[in-house]
DNA sequence: GCCGTTTTCGGCCCGACTGTTTTCAGTCG
């Protein structure tokens, strides 16, 4: 589990925009950053660690709002009380809305060298040892520390020593990110054999899953796992004969922390077994979630930390995660809502969601085939879809416009559509939709005229150029897509790929709300790179009335599989069976559909 | 900097590991 306080800074509902170019208001991710940079710059300060932490608590609440701020107060509207933002806070947002800047902020960068805070994302530098680096050698920033080290002035400095040095030499140099995030569906699989491997250990009773990859966050920096073990069965040192672990960080015996060839960091802690609830409950976090239910422990006079439940000296439960959750008058809490988004108030009242399971899901729609770029037939991806279990599937493949995909024009998708009618004879059990995924052209027409759209069963619209568009351009461009009396599911509305694309520069919660007045639905698209929305923004649409489709986005068979991450995400999202589009029965779908169509018409007419 | 049927002041989550120290500070999760 990852618990330095630095969040993501992806954009959630209103992309970063760029100066040159902004049309729209400071979005709460961009109020976010001011006070993360707030609190760095704090911790370089030496200031108290309480005002710190209210800085990165404010960031945190700030970013994971559904609401924009700054349109709020441009209106004059009071804020919302939020939990942790006091007077002062509150008044910094305004701030920060109205200027794009703050004046605490700019006072601690003149007197600080801006490279101090770079520092503090090399491992083994935190805010003392910057300070004392900084007040005795001068070191600012990275490169003067790797100077320093290598000519041997650190081990000099008070607190400092040669192998600290050699430590910190090598952090600098190899630039250990705290910072590189993998796709959940890259690291689930290191991580499994790593768990098998560590059960093979003679004495090891269990090795189990925690941190961010239990929470099934569509990304994960770290592997966190826990063993089941007397500290004498001698788990640490088993892990660091691993064949590929390349460098070890720290190891003793009831804790280690390696990195593995990848660049991946593994976490592993050893429990007794009468622990492991309370540990499971501790290295799973999220560390705000835990710092939430220590609060409710601490509200009724418990202590509560990785070894249990605690009245004075008296264990009150730990051996199960449903003991310590009922220790504290909580429900168990699923791991993918661990994040202090509301969960431990509903845990409380009993009012925890019935979130939507894989079971859930009868049918996939987006899917691809041989006929633009899929790898398998018609018939393959039918037969793969009922293999996974589904009702029935859409055909949804690339339009003319990406002929880099080899898309489809006109006639060849009214041939796949006889292929479709022809192969629904055949099958039993499964039922193929007709469908495309078609492109929105750069002005928000789409690819194809709605002589043929009119003849599928739905259209899913999608962009897959054009990324750079300002702010304005994007919104309206995808706002004319969803106006199309045709249109049915935006597939991948933020079109990032996860380390290689940022999202679309565009207003997403005039999206939402646009899709919630139209009646079109949102795709949580559930490719690994994709993941595509987010979390928070899913549950936006939810809240707006928007349906979520959960799609795979299959391009082969094999694909199908991916879905289990689509419903991760949406689980994360509070979403419930209702929620999702792709739930319903068949026919309750195709009547769904129609209706949707029908009111479009509607709408068109009047 | 926030917060309050103990409190408007004095708390604020808790423990393991490392390295530099002779009992603990700093960092990390």
């Amino acid at each position: 589990m990852k618990l330095t306080a630095v969040p993501p800074r992806e954009a959630l509902l209103g992309a970063p925009t760029p100066t040159a170019e902004r049309s729209q208001a400071i979005s709460n991710d961009e109020i976010a950053a001011v006070f993360d940079d707030i609190a760095d710059l704090l911790e370089i300060d030496d200031a108290n660690p309480f005002r710190i932490r209210a800085y990165r608590v404010a960031a945190r609440t700030v970013r994971a709002l559904t609401v924009e701020l700054a349109p709020l107060i441009a209106r004059g509207e009071p804020l919302p009380k939020l939990p942790g933002i006091g007077v002062d806070l509150a008044g910094k947002i305004s701030e920060i809305a109205t200027t794009g800047n703050c004046a605490l902020r700019q006072r601690l960068r003149s007197t600080l060298p801006p490279g101090l805070v770079e520092l503090l994302s090399i491992a083994g530098l935190g805010p003392k040892r910057i300070k004392h680096l900084y007040h005795d050698l001068g070191i600012a920033t990275a490169q003067q520390l790797c100077e320093a080290a290598q000519q041997g002035h650190i081990r000099h400095v008070p607190g400092f020593g040669e192998r600290l040095e050699a430590r910190l030499l090598s952090a600098a140099q190899k630039g250990l990110g705290k910072d590189r995030r993998l796709p959940l569906a890259v690291v689930e699989p290191v991580a499994l054999r790593l768990i098998e491997y560590l059960r093979q250990l003679p004495g090891v009773e269990d090795a189990q899953l925690a941190g961010s990859l239990r929470r099934m966050r569509d990304t994960v920096g770290d592997i966190d796992i826990l063993v089941t073990a007397a500290p004498s069965v001698g788990v640490t040192a088993h892990l660091v004969k691993h064949p590929e672990v390349s460098t070890v960080l720290v190891k003793g015996r009831t804790r280690a922390s390696v990195v593995l060839d990848s660049g991946l960091q593994v976490d592993v802690r050893v429990v007794k077994p009468a622990d492991l609830g309370a540990a499971l409950v501790y290295f799973t976090g999220s560390k705000a979630h835990n710092i939430a239910i220590r609060k409710q422990a601490r509200d009724l006079g418990l202590k509560l930390n990785e070894y249990g439940v605690f009245k004075g000296q008296e264990r009150l439960a730990g051996a199960t995660e449903v003991s310590v959750y009922q220790a504290l008058g909580l429900r168990w809490i699923t791991p993918e809502l661990r994040e202090d988004r509301g969960e431990v108030a509903a845990a409380l009242s009993g009012r925890l969601p019935r979130l939507v399971e894989v079971s859930d899901l009868k049918g996939d729609l987006h899917v691809h085939s041989l006929d633009s770029d899929g790898g398998n037939s018609l018939e393959q991806m039918a037969l793969a879809a009922q293999q996974a279990g589904l009702e029935y599937l859409a055909i949804t493949d690339h339009s003319r416009a990406l002929a880099v995909a080899h898309g489809l024009a006109g006639e060849r998708l009214l041939k796949q559509i006889d292929q479709i009618d022809a192969l629904n004879a055949r099958l039993q059990g499964i039922t193929v939709l007709k469908g495309v995924e078609v492109e929105i052209l750069e002005d928000g027409s789409l690819d194809l005229p709605d002589t043929i759209l009119g003849r599928l069963d739905l259209v899913v619209g999608a962009v897959h150029s054009h990324f750079g568009l300002t702010l304005r351009q994007q919104t309206q461009r995808l706002l004319r897509a969803m106006d199309h009396r045709y249109f049915t599911i935006l597939a991948h509305p933020l079109c990032r790929l996860i380390n290689e694309r940022a999202p679309l520069n565009m207003d997403l919660s005039a999206i939402i709300r646009a899709a919630a007045a139209r009646g079109c639905c949102l795709e949580l698209n559930a490719q690994p790179q994709r993941m595509d929305l987010f979390d928070l923004q899913c549950q936006y649409a939810k809240d707006q009335g928007v349906l979520i489709s959960i799609n795979s986005d299959a391009h082969r068979a094999t694909d199908f599989s991916y879905l289990r991450y689509g419903v991760a995400q949406a689980r994360r999202a509070w979403l419930g069976k209702d929620d999702v589009l792709n739930t319903r029965s068949l026919r309750a779908l195709k009547s769904l559909l129609a209706k949707a169509r029908g009111g479009r018409a509607d709408a068109a007419r009047d």
